[in-house]
DNA sequence: TCCATATATCCAAAATGACGGATATACGTG
DNA sequence: CACGTATATCCGTCATTTTGGATATATGGA
């Protein structure tokens, strides 16, 4: 991922409904959501959603395949985590001091056995 | 940080003047580095620096601070923590299995004590 | 106060992005 | 093949962003 990749995923993800329809195939995960539904579930126009999920698809953070008539989007964990290693290395390349707090929060909130 | 703050965040970082800025910016911390000498590391008029810099301001990224004729901009760590953060709660809000590779990945890359 | 330096603001032009109606394409069914 | 459903593409409109010239503001020095 070099920074131009960075950059089309950072743009992607900042604009609220493709914000929101990324969260929600996060959380689908890993049954996935048609498009139709999808526009359903943030409240916009078929084709609007469909431009947006082709702009989420560009930038890697969703896949789509089609089964039967429906086009079953998922989100890309793997990308989502380009994304943020990208933007950690940034902080933490050549002073890696500066991330301990953030590996630390990183890790009491997503860590299985962590509580908070 | 709400939703709102993440875009307006991924905004200011979603393009490739800022994002250089505020990469170099990481680089020269603590020390910080005046307005002007930005736009010439960057290779950008003056001006149009001044405005990625109140875009990356009004983003709690950058903080510039008065220092005589100068106005030294310094990254602020903490914000890009918390955007990091905000990323990675989408992929790990409820199921933190998902995230241990990251978790592994950014520990590997950024603990004191780690090699690669 | 006058001048030079450093930065911000104003303004307008060009480019880009978002939106959504209309339509095309893909798929399954009868 | 004809029809209904699901999604994508086309295209015009409107709003936002980016850019940089000109100018205003702030600071320090003579």
């Amino acid at each position: 991922m070099d920074t131009t990749d960075a950059i089309t995923a950072l743009t992607a993800l900042a604009q609220m409904s493709r914000m929101e329809t990324f969260r929600a195939l996060v959380q689908h995960e890993p049954k996935g959501v048609p498009a139709g539904e999808l526009a359903r579930l943030i409240a916009i126009p078929q084709n609007t959603m469909s431009a947006h999920l082709a702009i989420l698809a560009r930038a890697g953070l969703v896949r789509g395949e089609r089964r039967s008539r429906s086009i079953i989007y998922r989100a890309d964990l793997a990308r989502l985590r380009e994304v943020a290693t990208f933007l950690l290395k940034d902080c933490c390349g050549g002073r890696s001091e500066i991330c301990a707090p953030l590996i630390a929060e990183l890790t009491s909130c997503c860590t299985p056995g962590a509580s908070k």
